[in-house]
DNA sequence: GACAATTAGATTGTGCGCAATTGAAATCCG
DNA sequence: CGGATTTCAATTGCGCACAATCTAATTGTC
């Protein structure tokens, strides 16, 4: 029979490692969920928490820059933040163009009730650290390849 | 000084494992942003396509098992790629609650167009394809772990 | 200083993704 | 058989994502 092996078929939806790794964040997003929801917030919301709480005080743009994210995604995200009372927008007195993220109080404060999260993902994952971070690095790493390429 | 080491802080977004995984899921998708906008179609739906390549005149709900998306999303998916005459929805006669997927030729044909894809990305991951390989069956691993949580 | 080019953010429109609800059809079970 | 339960799609509402477009502010050049 000349049928080629499945195996090998490149258009087999399990051979697709972007389908793995579409369907990975969509995992790893169901089982945020329900321990964000304590927190008030969605999974992108917490990426750009995560990124307040290492330095706020940050130009929109580098929120962006760091999340790999547009304009149009963090404007209403923000707004939303900030309606939720835990983030502050003001515009740069040295630049008018520019928003400036920072948290309130209570942005501050969220990061203690945020501490136990880690620790349930690393649960679900059913997972060693250090695999973790092997997989982390190579998943990184082919993340900024297929970022070179788009560039090019 | 008494300050944990940057390097194991838990909620530091560069060492979440998730953030490199949802990072590299937009990286692929503006990967295949050009590639499928040949064809005409989105990621999600280049996804179901591929399902049906692989066989055709299956319940919607099939589809969604497989892509693990529900039907919030499939049936607005589903209508668009009917209106694109790539796809024909109609109940099952055995179960009238079911609605059956098939190709439209149209929608065999294209297969021929999409062969070029996987190509493409393997050029831009920049990767062997054995060290794809071995990444994708860690990735889908580990999403297999996090969807066996969900379900406790 | 004037004007072109660039930069930052906001807005609009399309398409997911998922929770919650609805309604119809099939199945279970006494 | 007949009502209760379960199953499957569809619908609705909210929140991303991103392309395209717009406005305003800044920078570069002469």
């Amino acid at each position: 029979m000349p049928r080629k092996s499945t195996a090998v078929d490149p258009l087999r939806l399990d051979n697709q490692i972007c389908f793995a790794v579409y369907s990975a964040a969509h995992a790893f997003n169901r089982v945020y969920k329900p321990l964000l929801d304590r927190l008030g917030l969605t999974y992108p919301q917490y990426l750009v928490m995560l990124v307040l709480w290492e330095r706020d005080d940050v130009p929109l743009r580098d929120i962006g820059e760091r999340l790999f994210l547009d304009s149009g995604t963090l404007t209403p995200l923000l707004k939303r933040l900030e309606a939720a009372h835990l983030v502050r927008r003001t515009r740069s007195s040295e630049d008018e163009r520019q928003v400036l993220i920072a948290l309130t109080p209570q942005g501050h404060a969220l990061k203690d009730k945020a501490r136990s999260v880690p620790q349930s993902i690393l649960a679900a994952s059913d997972c060693s650290v250090p695999e973790l971070v092997a997989m982390k690095d190579e998943i990184v790493a082919l993340r900024d390849r297929l970022n070179t390429a788009i560039g090019e």
